[in-house]
RNA sequence: GGUUCCAUGGCCGAGUGGUUAGGCAACGGUCUGCAAAACCGUGCACAGCAGUUCGAUUCUGCUUGGAACCU
């Protein structure tokens, strides 16, 4: 009796248009607590529509952090998502013993569950060096630099990724020792358990889904809504699908209609993404689609019990 | 009835007498600071039949199915 329980959280994630939202309201209200976002677009403000985010009714039934507080030209990222999401765990743990994280963004849930290694934050003058390099010389120069830096990770990265090649050789500058040494990829201790929960649509209804919820956004004035956020710049948050598509339609490469249906399709795409991390995830609790609230609170009464 | 043209993998779309077009979709995968990002892997398709040829998706003929034009 002397250890006292761990608190708990519960991870709804799943695929775009699994219900994710919807669920996780449910299961605040039911345990009386807040939600986290974990979503990388929902993040930012102004891309409501676009990005599916809880409306403001729902945001009125339970308490949402982290969605809407970002400027479309704020940077973000899982490892800032970590830090945050710790911090507001903190909080909430401090009067309840069960939190919820709501989000698809997988490495941001996995930043959170599992854990980042500590990296140096990338200096505006070694990201300015390295993308120099990238735009004066190629990749091949910023590889080559990689090769002499961190010859183990220059071995084992896939050289055609030029993000992460870039990402690698950053790090390595910005730090003075080689990136593969700072990569543990050891799990962290957290002060709370975990429960992982996804909706398991067949796939078939999943992008049914998918592509009504398409047409609800266009309803909804997704056109508009991209249209305003490319008037204030093109930033990475609108490298998002939803987003470029209609920007392709504003440049007069992509008629309307098409857009529409690479938007959908796109969403299709990202949902298989999304489906290939989660397959990998054992921890994952699958729900079955007809019963996933009941299945969802039994399995969080089941942890609740334990000691 | 006659003349001409076309016929390529789910779709689009090049091409050649003998090595893989490519794109999109589909399917599978990677994933530790932009992740709704970025990247990788998987399809021996050439309408059917016969012929020419060492060899035909590529040449010839016929058949079938389209398209255009003419009487």
């Amino acid at each position: 009796m002397a250890r006292a329980r761990k608190p708990l959280l519960v991870v709804v994630t799943g695929p775009t248009a699994s219900g994710k939202t919807s669920l996780a309201i449910e299961l605040a209200c039911c345990y009386g607590t807040e939600i986290i976002s974990a979503d990388s677009r929902q993040i930012f403000k102004d891309l409501p529509i676009g990005t599916a985010a809880p409306s403001p009714e729902e945001r009125s039934r339970a308490f949402h952090h982290l969605v809407g507080i970002l400027d479309l030209d704020g940077y973000y990222s899982a490892a800032r998502f970590e830090e945050d999401a710790l911090g507001i765990l903190n909080t909430i743990f401090a009067t309840r013993d069960i939190a919820i994280v709501c989000g698809g963004s997988m490495m941001y849930v996995d930043a959170l569950t599992r854990g980042f290694d500590d990296m140096p934050r990338v200096s505006d003058a070694t990201r300015n060096y390295v993308l120099s390099l990238l735009e004066t010389q190629g990749t091949e120069a910023v590889l080559a630099q990689l090769e002499i830096v961190d010859p183990a990770y220059f071995a084992e990265v896939d050289r055609a990724n030029t993000r992460r090649v870039v990402h690698a050789l950053e790090i390595s500058l910005e730090a003075g020792v080689p990136y593969s040494t700072l990569r543990k990829g050891q799990r962290r201790e957290r002060p709370f358990r975990t429960l992982k929960l996804a909706v398991d649509w067949p796939r078939e209804e999943l992008f049914d889904r998918i592509n009504r919820r398409v047409d609800a956004m266009i309803a909804d004035g997704l056109e508009e809504e991209a249209r305003r956020a490319f008037a204030v710049g093109d930033f990475n948050s609108l490298n998002t699908v939803g987003y470029k598509e209609m920007k392709a339609y504003f440049n007069g490469t992509m008629d309307f209609d098409t857009a529409v249906a690479r938007i959908a399709k796109n969403t299709r795409v990202y949902a298989k993404k999304q489906l290939t991390w989660l397959r990998r995830d054992s921890e994952i609790h699958w729900l079955n689609p007809t019963s996933a609230l009941a299945e969802a609170c039994s399995l969080i009464d089941r942890e609740l019990a334990e000691e």
